[in-house]
DNA sequence: ATCGCGACTTGATAAATATCAAGCCGCGGG
DNA sequence: CCCGCGGCTTGATATTTATCAAGTCGCGAT
């Protein structure tokens, strides 16, 4: 693999403070491959043989039940998914298919574990990278319960705004679809909640979004940190 | 504190590996407390101090935003909760209060991250622990978004009923209320719900739940290990 | 015993969301 | 250039869930 993935990997939280010679150990044994759009990766049910590491694309994990299918979240480099599972020892609860052409490197489960007996730095990056986690998933699950659908999509675009530099515009980063099913609504009744936001100065053309009224847009987001603030 | 409850502590998963003057240290600073029904103990959006063990009794985890109130889960003897707030020490994302007289492990954050920083079975012991909650919110968020009201009360029921000793029938562990903000309805829901599910071989009376004909049930609840099965 | 409160149920209605069915539009392939 | 497909939108309708308003029931306190 690239040196230049190795240290984009390396910058992780989840590496960053690990043991160079167990880093090494780790991706001797790791494998980077290329995966075109929409290729199912991992498969829930599954055990879980290799840890993720998203290097370059996107990657939707998604959950199947009763006949229906529902994205539980949209992940980006430079990040893991499925610790957890891998952990643990355990079947994928999630499955996972890339959304558009994706660099992946794919981690032994064992070898992490291994890793994880003998290095207590890794073991405190592991801590505190599934106590983020954690504290993502109970921030989607409050998203979900607490607002309706179009007070989600206001939220979803004020946090991107903001990651996108507040301009006052913002381009979507996934097609429409599936952003609804990250925001837990059809795609009929999102394009229905960009009509809501209409009045509140959002302004639709494709994928580029601009937001003339911050002001109001933000009284009927009622953006709450403990909800839509990644960094706590 | 008494003896016998240091001992049920100790039996945790969490607390069983770690080194035991390490555990003696945490037992000596941290302190027991009774709380009557209903008080709060703990309110979102403040820094966490403690690590809480519920010993005795139950604890509702809710949360609150948009001027909506949502439970997000209720914990029994003997388990933790905030484990994750604590070991970032970051503000807590849901509030706590007792749904009965409760005895509470009060642990000091800061004791916990200081042994954390020492004892190398202990942050093993946090891994799994933190894994386990992780997967425990993707189990509960997959509940919510793959099925409908009646479905998760028909689950619910499945799972309670397996609990309590497969015997046809169970008694209920919460107030109806408290069981609908659980399964994410309303009261009102709940009722029309158990309606539902009155075909299905579920007779009410009170708290006692009977079930007369589980292969119906189980073919209104298509059970699924990953959501429902507690050990995995 | 009676009162009154709180938990629960039930009915009527409203709001939110999903589903079904067209239709539009832009873009790549023929 | 035109066709046709896929993504998106829009409208009509159904389903699900919430809200509001009574009403019932049991139980503890007076």
């Amino acid at each position: 693999m690239r040196q230049e993935d190795q240290q984009d990997v390396r910058t992780l939280p989840l590496f960053a403070g690990m043991d160079a010679v167990n880093f090494a150990d780790l991706m001797r044994v790791a494998y980077l491959q290329t995966f075109p759009p929409q290729v199912q990766l991992i498969t829930e049910g599954e055990t879980a043989d290799f840890l993720h590491v998203v290097v370059e694309g996107m990657v939707e994990l998604f959950a199947q039940a009763n006949g229906r299918e529902t994205t539980m979240a949209v992940v980006r480099p430079v990040s893991t998914f499925i610790l957890a599972a891998v952990l643990k020892d355990a079947p994928y609860l999630m499955s996972a298919r890339t959304l558009e052409k994706s660099r992946i490197l794919l981690i032994p489960a064992e070898d992490i574990r291994a890793v994880m007996e003998r290095d207590a730095d890794f073991d405190r990056a592991i801590i505190l990278e599934l106590a983020s986690c954690y504290r993502a998933v109970v921030k989607a699950q409050k998203d979900l319960k607490l607002r309706s659908g179009a007070e989600r999509l206001a939220n979803y675009l004020l946090r991107q705004h903001d990651v996108q530099g507040s301009s006052g515009r913002l381009t979507l980063e996934t097609d429409k679809r599936t952003l609804a099913g990250r925001l837990g609504m059809t795609p009929e009744n999102l394009s229905r909640a960009f009509g809501t936001l209409r009045p509140y100065g959002v302004v639709v053309n494709g994928a580029e979004i601009e937001l003339s009224n911050l002001k109001d847009l933000e009284i009927l987001a009622k953006p709450d940190p403990l909800i839509d603030d990644p960094a706590i």
